[in-house]
DNA sequence: CTGAAAGCGCTTACAG
DNA sequence: CTGAAAGCGCTTACAG
């Protein structure tokens, strides 16, 4: 690889096949097929070309074969909002499966905007993107530019499913948390709240949901202590405070994710309690371990593999695809 | 936009420029002027084939259009580890200014290996970006690849630099350190302690440079008190504990980011240290409003902006960029 | 196994 | 202002 572009230097124009089969005195059908490999060419014909290749520098042009093939090697990735922490690791991992298979991916962050997401789908297609992976934005109003979308495309929901018909992947919701606080329970904690985020949020949705329904199993004749916040700190502010206020024997607060659950830990601190109160996150961010917080790692790599396996339109393939996540216990529960 | 790929559905073949002049009864020509305006068409006819395109759902295949045209409209976005807290900000920051002028973003992830890095360099001038976007993985054995990227195509160095010859937009890394330094001297604080992180990564080789020539100014008796670790918990905790038993009478840490400065801060508490400790980060994280600690807030949108600028190519742009921060005081430092 | 030709879907000189 | 033609750089039937 070393010197791959070496004689492309300097000047304007690169080295097309026409050149290299020039150099190499065949014809540019043969330095194709004996590049690609896409038929059987005589070895010493393989070697004369891949000399010439080489010592000219030539990289075949991907707009051109798209063009040809129809295929673009190129994955549309949508993202909600990369700065939420949960998704960076997401899109390593999409990043990471992608390009071991041969694609690279076009990343748009929608900025949580249902609109501009859409023009970013438009944008793929037009790009003619192999497939879409896509976190959607918003429970109800990203609806139809995905299913559009999908018409055309195959496109793969991811950790947010807002259409159960359309492929997805997706990581169990309750299972972490029945986790947690069946950990929590035997440990002799009995009076759960959950702090969450906005509903139209699919995942935090389905935290918050599932947390409800396990309450109102184990614990039905308590009432059901849910506050919903923000991502910034004084939500979280509110959100304990609200929690002590209203329901003082609370003993364990599970958070709809990391940051939220840090600012509670926070919270908890300095507003003097004088009880211990169990504390979990989600997303087994950075943050987590430096804070020792209990959190749930989502099998990020798992989700990123059976996503790209969907979107490969290979018949037989599972086009929903449900995974489980581990919890990472720590001293904030202990 | 609601209905533009709405006649496209189902069938195989989507609509073509061909289709559209068909339809409109012209020719291909026309149509494509009519749809880019790259000249003057006459306002009934362009009507006439914006009715036709908007009714067959046609768009046109950039695919296409990039082979005749020779520019993708596309960027490579070549990122060390985007898990990397100070990341995700920097692209949303790039991808969305990158969509604000039309273009598109081609995301790599290097994991921090200067081999993956340099592959992911030749595929992208495979696919023709226009222009590369780079913050390198090391400091050295990154060096080659970028040189042989910016000898094909635009290529900036964003807040990184491992090539000061090439194009630049980084970011200042002593001013916050000097404000930072400066407003706990005030507070009467005077030792002072660096927790950074492997010298191979530019921003914190610089970070770690910027304090010790400061200290060596400011306080030319003392020893210098610089610990490196990595973004582990346990590294982090070894850094402290070296350092209270190396250089008890230290009372300010400023640490290379907000993880470490996290992980420091839990340290401190746990570890019973009578005295106080002010703490800083970098990067101003989410965490580091929810954990009150002070940190520094790179300019990320314009330093977006600039690497765009410079990537464009336009003669008269600066090819080297030099921004500042600001530092978010927090109770941390208080 | 190799070559000449067609064509992917556009844009843009070149004529008129 | 509009159209017919060339061509961007490949891959792949079609012949041989």
């Amino acid at each position: 690889m070393e010197v791959m572009f070496h004689m492309s230097t300097g000047l304007a124009g690169r080295i097309t096949i026409r050149e290299v089969a020039a150099d190499a005195g065949l014809s540019i059908s043969t330095v194709s097929r004996a590049l690609t490999g896409a038929r059987v060419v005589a070895p010493d014909i393989v070697e004369r070309v891949r000399k010439s290749a080489n010592r000219l520098g030539y990289r075949a042009d991907s707009v051109a074969r798209s063009l040809r093939t129809q295929r673009t090697d190129t994955l549309g990735l949508v993202i909600p909002d990369i700065t939420n922490p949960f998704f960076p690791a997401l899109v390593q991992a999409i990043e990471h499966a992608a390009r071991t298979q041969g694609q690279s991916v076009l990343i748009v962050d929608a900025d949580n905007d249902p609109q501009v997401e859409r023009a970013a789908l438009y944008t793929l297609l037009d790009r003619r993107v192999d497939a879409v992976l896509i976190s959607p934005a918003h429970a109800t109003e990203s609806l139809e530019a995905l299913a559009e979308t999908a018409r055309v495309v195959p496109t793969i929901q991811v950790d947010r499913v807002i259409d159960e018909a359309l492929p997805w992947v997706r990581v169990n919701q309750s299972q972490p948390i029945d986790e947690i606080v069946g950990r929590l329970r035997s440990g002799g904690r009995e009076h759960f709240a959950f702090v969450g985020q906005s509903s139209t949020m699919a995942t935090s949705f389905e935290r918050e949901g599932a947390f409800a329904t396990l309450m109102e199993n184990a614990f039905p004749e308590q009432s059901l202590r849910v506050v919903r916040g923000t991502l910034t700190a004084a939500s979280a502010d509110v959100a304990v405070q609200q929690i002590m206020r209203d329901w003082p024997e609370t003993d364990a607060i599970i958070c709809a994710n990391d940051i939220i659950a840090v600012r509670v830990l926070q919270e908890l601190r300095s507003s003097m309690q004088r009880r211990n109160v169990a504390v979990s996150g989600f997303d087994d961010t950075l943050i987590a371990e430096a804070m020792g917080l209990t959190s749930v790692r989502q099998p990020v790599d798992a989700l990123a593999s059976a996503a790209l396996a969907a979107a490969s339109g290979v018949p037989g393939v599972s086009l929903h695809v449900e995974l489980f996540s581990t919890v990472i216990f720590r001293t904030s529960t202990s």
